[in-house]
Order: structure tokens, then C-alpha cells, then sequence
DNA sequence: CGATCCTATTTGTCTATATAATACCCGGGC
DNA sequence: GCCCGGGTATTATATAGACAAATAGGATCG
């Protein structure tokens, strides 16, 4: 019956509840390895592997020597998922149409050359589109592609396919970092959002790289009343409902 | 000197580059365990541990009898931090400051008691408050306690310690969900955050709580000039400085 | 041809053991 | 008193060996 449920995962659900409910409490000293696996019956690996990855959820901290301590309260850490544009206007409800606006081969201003860590001016090419849901303008898509990184893309029809999609098909990358801040619509923005000047928009800037290669750099501007940002719950406590 | 780096972080990003740069590619299997082992020279518990903690970054699926294969490429995960807001200002090099605005022991509106979770109409505690950045006014706070779970919160001070810090420090809470939205300021709350009627705001609603018990709902307001949510890069891609 | 069973492969967990790295502690020398 | 150095507790990594659990794919049977 009890063999269910690997010992490691008993150990480590049972230190964190432990830790949880407070019977341990930041900065307290957990029992050393040896005496959990006498405590639990098991050897040592077996508690070991528990409080390692306890340690990599950042609910402990280790020091050899030292022991395992309860880690002071996280000031959190919180996941968001980034899904694809269509997948998220769709699970709206509503339906996904991709408008193609423009597309230039130029350098690109300075500040853009810097984000893409390009030495000297270098032509790029920058992708502007429309993502719509239903009848009203979701998403402004205002994109670099760093064409030392990604040359095929100038060959690339982006009045077919969005250069997000291309991207994500074709490109290596591995990360991508975020930038997420409220402004107000200036007028070529509230024009092509189709949103009165003036109105709030969410406005993300992204940058996607794969380690020191920087892919694309993209701005995503969106009327403030339709799209909002929702976090997920944190990693280890997903199995609670 | 090669002795430094563990040897499973060794077949680790050995795996993991092979995968980056596409010479593995999704859906593509990778060798098993005891293939591996031998290319390496090392036993298979150690592939098995680079192999399963890849698998906890999503870059690969395992299955038994059909071996490990190459993850589709994942829509993409985002870390934020959420720090204490004294941090975050401080950090900007700005003085921080916490103004108490008021407290109230009532029955929040039923959005609220849906939101905490709780059955009926029962009063909880209401607390608001501003923080400042030097001249400016940072963040408006609107905050929920529950006082199912946080009874103690009734006999609190919190014109001297800010809600929240009295939560980080007290309540014990394991996740936070987020909802990250931009607003239009409205009369009063543009008077509260000393900016312009109309001026765009970035709203953070926040809901604390430990497995099912949900501690503090928080409506937290900026102004959009100043406050921006930023990511961290994903976990394993950190080291790549 | 389809359903069912078998079996070999592959991953998952565990024990026992060994060595290395680290940092705390205590004691000696001055 | 204070600094330095060795002893030692504790974690980190690794190996070898074993069995369990899942399952893909072939073999068998109706």
C-alpha cells in the first residue's frame, strides 16, 4: 500500500510542511543527512536527494559543514507563461486574424543596436504587424531581427506568417527576457491600436536571445482593457488543489 | 584542472547545447542512460542525474521503454522577482518612505469574500497606505487580511510597519498569484497617486495564500512612468554572463 | 485482421560505500 | 587576547549493483 509514493518524496513533502506550518522556522537547523536517513529508515542518497531539491526550490540552503538551514522567506519568485499570441486571443473566445503592416531592412536606431549587442551600424530588419481578436486590435507587434544571427529571415514572406511564429519555429534561442510597464497611447500608437490617444496600454518589450546572441527585440503594445498578465503558481506548491 | 565541474553538469550542457544549437532536435531521441554512461566513462546514476534534471527544466521528455527524447520547444516560462518594495526603491537609488492612510474592520464587497475564499458575509481587515520614492508617490496599496487566517492582524500597528511587511515577516504563506494590468487613473485614485486624471497606472492585483487558505488580497497602483515589472533571465541559462 | 499476451528495453528508485570539498571549532603559540 | 592550523562534522559527488515499474513492439492466438 505504502509503496506508492517514493521515499524521497516523503521526506521532502514532510520537511516542507515542516517548514510550511512554521515548526521550522527561518534560519533553524534541520537534522544532518545521516540522522534523517536513520530517522526515516533509508540511506543517506535517499535524504540527500530530498534536501537537494529542496535546496533547488529555494525552501532550504546548504553549507557543508554547516548543515541545512531553512532559508529566509523568499521575497518571491513568480512564474508567468508567455503562450503564443493565437493560442492566448483563442482561449479568449475570440478569434485570431494576423495583420502584416510593414517591413524594412535599415539600421536601427542606437538604442535598439545596443539591445542586440551589434558593433557599428549594421542594416537589421524590423517586422511591423497587427494581432487582432475579433474585432479590436490586441497586440502591436514592433520587431528587430538580428540578421548576424538569424540571415534567413530576410528571405522570409512575413505577410504569411508572423515573424513571432517564424521565430519561434525556426530560431534557437533559450531565453527571453521581459520588460513590462503601463503607458500612455501618443497618437501614432493610439492610431494604430485603434484606442483613443491618450489611453493606458500595456506595453512589453522582449528580447530574445540564446546565451551572448541577441535574436530579436521586439515591442508589444496593447490596449490596458484587454490584455492583463497572469502569473502562475509557483512550482512546488501546484500539487495543492 | 578538468576535475572542477561535476560530471553531470559535464553531460549536462553537453546535452543541452546539442539541443540549443538544434543538432538535437524536437522530437529526436537521445541515447539512453547506459549509452551514455559509456560515452562518458561515468556510471548511469550520474547520466541519470543530468538526464532527469533536464527533464525538470522541460528541455526533455522521458518515458520508460521509450527512452528520453528532445521536449517540444516550450512556449516559454518567464521568472519575475517580487521584492520588497523598500528594496525596489531603494534600489533606484530613492528614499523610501511608508504612509499609513486608514484601516477598517468591515465586510468587504462579495468580489473580495469570493476572492479570500470565504463563505458568507464576515468583516475583515482593510488596510491603505502609500509608499513613496523620494518626492513621488511609488505605490497606492488597498489590502485585504483575512482574518480567519491572520486573526493577530486586528491588534496591529500598521501606521508603523507597512501590511506587508507585517505579512512577510508573520503570516505564513507559500505562493502568490499576480495579475498584471494597465489602467486609465480615475479621479481618485489619480488624487492618491498625485498624477493626472486619465495618466496611465500599472496594477498589480496580488492574492497571497498558503495551499488553500487564502491570506491577503492586495490592489496595488502606479504610476506607469515608474514602475516597471522586469524578468529574470530562466533559470538555467543565468551562468551565460 | 484484430485483440491479447509476452518480453526485452529503458527509466525510476534505492542501498551501501567511498572520496572530496568545505567550513566550523578548538587548542596551541605568542 | 588573538591569530593560525589541524581535526572533524557535514554536504557533494561518484560508483556498483539491485530490483521495480512502465511500456513499445513483437509474437501469438482467435
Amino acid at each position: 500500500m505504502s509503496g506508492k509514493i517514493p521515499i524521497y518524496q516523503v521526506v521532502k513533502e514532510s520537511l516542507r510542511e515542516k517548514i510550511d506550518t512554521g515548526i521550522l522556522t527561518t534560519g533553524e537547523r534541520i537534522s544532518s543527512e545521516e540522522e534523517l536517513a536513520g530517522e526515516f529508515g533509508c540511506s543517506r542518497l535517499t535524504v540527500h536527494r530530498a534536501l537537494r531539491e529542496l535546496a533547488d526550490e529555494g525552501l532550504v540552503v546548504r553549507r557543508r559543514r554547516a548543515g541545512t538551514l531553512v532559508a529566509p522567506r523568499d521575497s518571491g519568485e513568480v512564474m508567468f507563461r508567455v503562450p503564443r499570441i493565437r493560442e492566448e486571443i483563442e482561449a479568449l473566445g475570440l478569434t485570431y486574424r494576423y495583420e502584416f503592416l510593414d517591413r524594412r531592412h535599415e539600421v536601427p536606431r542606437s538604442a535598439v543596436l545596443k539591445l542586440l549587442r551589434v558593433e557599428g551600424r549594421r542594416k537589421m530588419l524590423r517586422v511591423v504587424a497587427r494581432h487582432w481578436a475579433g474585432e479590436r486590435v490586441f497586440q502591436h507587434e514592433d520587431r528587430w531581427l538580428n540578421l548576424d544571427i538569424v540571415p534567413d529571415a530576410l528571405d522570409v514572406d512575413f505577410g504569411a506568417a508572423s515573424a513571432y511564429d517564424w521565430l519561434y519555429e525556426h530560431a534557437p534561442y533559450s531565453c527571453i527576457d521581459h520588460e513590462i510597464s503601463a503607458i500612455t497611447a501618443d497618437a501614432r500608437t493610439a492610431f494604430a491600436l485603434d484606442v483613443d490617444e491618450g489611453a493606458a496600454l500595456l506595453r512589453i518589450r522582449r528580447l530574445t536571445h540564446l546565451t551572448v546572441r541577441r535574436v530579436s527585440y521586439a515591442v508589444l503594445s496593447h490596449p490596458g482593457d484587454l490584455f492583463t498578465v497572469r502569473s502562475e503558481t509557483r512550482g512546488y506548491s501546484l500539487n495543492s488543489s
